[in-house]
DNA sequence: CGACATTTTGATGAAGATCAAACTGGGTGG
DNA sequence: CCACCCAGTTTGATCTTCATCAAAATGTCG
C-alpha cells in the first residue's frame, strides 16, 4: 500500500480509470489521517455535514436507530470505502455512521471534495459511479432482508463481503477478517441474536462457513452462492464503464 | 404544467437551485415522449443501459427478480422522477423497471444526459443529488422491511407516497392516486398479499387510511406517521442544499 | 482470579406465510 | 340485458419461521 488512497483508486478504478494527474490529486487529498475507536460514531444522524472519510483501515457500517432502541445496520464500510461523499451535497445526515472495529480515516473536507470534482470531472463520474454502486448495493440489501429466510440471509451478506474484500486486495485463500459480533451480524439481517447464532452453527455444521474470532472462512463458495441466491452483478466489479466513455471525452 | 420539464425541475430544486439557463436546457432535453402501457418494462434486469427515462405521467417502480419468482419492488417513481440516471455510468442494469400504472415518459438519451452534466455542473450537482435521495429512500425501505411490523411498514409506505406526490403537487387534501393492487404493494412491503389486505382492512376499521380504487385517502395523518414511525428527514426536501454551495460558486 | 461480553442451549409464543375457497365488481360477448 | 369471466379482494384454517425470555457455558482481558 503505497499511499493512502491505494485502496481507493483501486476501487474507483472498477469503475472509472484514472490518469495520473487525478491519482495524484486524490493522494495528496488524503493525507489527514484520523482514528477512531471501535464502536464510536464517526457521523451522527441529524448532524450537519461534515468533511468526508476515507476508510484506511478497519471497518465501519451505516445504521439507522428505531425508536424501540433497535438498530438496522444498512450497509457497511470496508477500508477504500468513502463515507460519505453524500455529505457534499445534502445538508444533514439522516443516518450514523459508526466503526466495528478500531478504524483509520483519512479526512477530506467538503471544499476540497467539491474542488476535486470541479476540477477533475472524471474523478467527479469516479465519485458517482460509487455513490450508485452502493445504492446498488442497498437495495440488494432489501431483497435480503425482505425475501430471504435467516440461512439465505447470512449466507448472501458473507458473499457479499468477502466479494468486496476481494476487489480491493483484503482476502487471504477462503478467509477474510469480519470483526463483527453476532449481535452486530443481527443488527445487519434484521434477525434476532439468537437466531443468527443458530444460522451459524448451522452453517458449520453442514461445512458451509467458519465464522469464529472475527473471521470468516468459506469452505464451499459455490455453495454458499447458491443458497443466498448471490449474483455480484450488482456489485458492478466487472470494469462496468459504460461504452460512451470515449465520446464524453471529447465532448469535454 | 407548461412544459415535460417542469415537474422534474421543482423537485431538482429542492435540492438544488437552478439558473434560467438549465432550466431551459432541460425543457429542450424532454421533447422526445413515449408511452408504455400497465405492467410493462422500461428497462430489464441485465440489459446493457440504454437512455434516461423521465417520468411525465403514471407511476413505475424499481424491483428484482427472485429465483423463485417472487418479486420485490425496491423502490417507486413518480411522475418528475428520472429513471434512471446511472445509466449513464453504469454498463448493465441490475434490477428491473417496470411500470404500475400507464405511463409517458420524456426520454433523454445517454449522450444527452452526459452532455448536459458537463456543461451545466449545476445540473450535475442536482441530478447527483437527487440519486443520493433516491439512496436515501432505499435505505429507509431496508429499514422498513427489516424492522417494521406489517401494520407499521404499510403506514411507512403510505406516508412516503403521499409526501412524495404532495412534493411535487400532485395529492388533493389528504389523498393522493396509489395505482396499485394489493399484491402489488405486498411485493413492496415483502408481505403475502393475504397479509396485506388484513392489514389495509385494519387500517380502515380504525380510520386511519382509507386504500380503495387505485387511490389512498389518509385520514389521520399524524397517527399514521407515528405509527409508522415515519420522519420526512431522509427525503430531504427541505431546501436542504449544504452551506458550501456559495463557496462553491466562486471556485468554479 | 473475577468481571464482563459473547456465544450457546432450551422452551414458549407471536407474526406472518401458505393453502384453499368464497366473494366482489367491472368488462366482454352473445 | 344477461351470463360469464377474470382480476382482485376477502375470509378462514393451519403451519413455519423467527422472536423472545431465561439461563448456562465459554472466552477474554485486566
Amino acid at each position: 500500500m503505497e499511499s493512502n488512497a491505494a485502496r481507493l483508486i483501486r476501487k474507483l478504478e472498477h469503475g472509472v480509470p484514472l490518469g495520473h494527474e487525478e491519482k495524484r490529486a486524490l493522494e495528496e487529498a488524503c493525507t489527514s489521517v484520523q482514528r477512531f475507536a471501535a464502536r464510536d460514531d464517526l457521523v451522527k444522524e441529524g448532524d450537519p455535514t461534515q468533511g468526508v472519510n476515507l476508510i484506511l483501515d478497519g471497518y465501519a457500517c451505516r445504521y439507522k436507530l428505531l425508536s424501540d432502541g433497535r438498530r438496522q445496520i444498512v450497509g457497511y464500510f470496508l477500508p477504500g470505502d468513502m463515507c460519505d461523499v453524500r455529505v457534499c451535497i445534502l445538508k444533514r445526515m439522516d443516518h450514523s455512521i459508526g466503526t466495528l472495529s478500531v478504524v483509520k480515516t483519512a479526512v477530506l473536507s467538503r471544499e476540497h471534495v467539491l474542488f476535486l470534482m470541479e476540477r477533475y470531472p472524471r474523478l467527479a463520474r469516479a465519485f458517482w459511479w460509487a455513490t450508485l454502486v452502493e445504492e446498488s448495493i442497498t437495495r440488494e440489501w432489501v431483497v435480503n432482508v425482505g425475501h430471504r429466510t435467516a440461512f439465505e440471509r447470512a449466507a448472501h451478506l458473507f458473499c457479499e463481503v468477502f466479494a468486496r474484500l476481494q476487489s480491493v486486495g483484503l482476502t487471504t485463500g477462503n478467509s477474510c477478517e469480519l470483526p463483527v459480533t453476532q449481535t452486530e451480524l443481527a443488527d445487519a439481517l434484521a434477525l434476532s441474536a439468537v437466531h443468527v447464532n443458530r444460522v451459524l452453527m448451522e452453517m458449520r455444521h453442514t461445512g458451509l462457513v467458519t465464522f469464529r474470532a472475527q473471521r470468516l472462512t468459506i469452505h464451499d463458495h459455490d455453495a454458499l452462492r447458491s443458497v443466498g441466491g448471490f449474483n455480484s452483478g450488482y456489485l458492478h466489479l466487472d470494469g462496468s464503464l459504460a461504452p460512451v466513455h470515449s465520446e464524453l471525452e471529447s465532448a469535454g
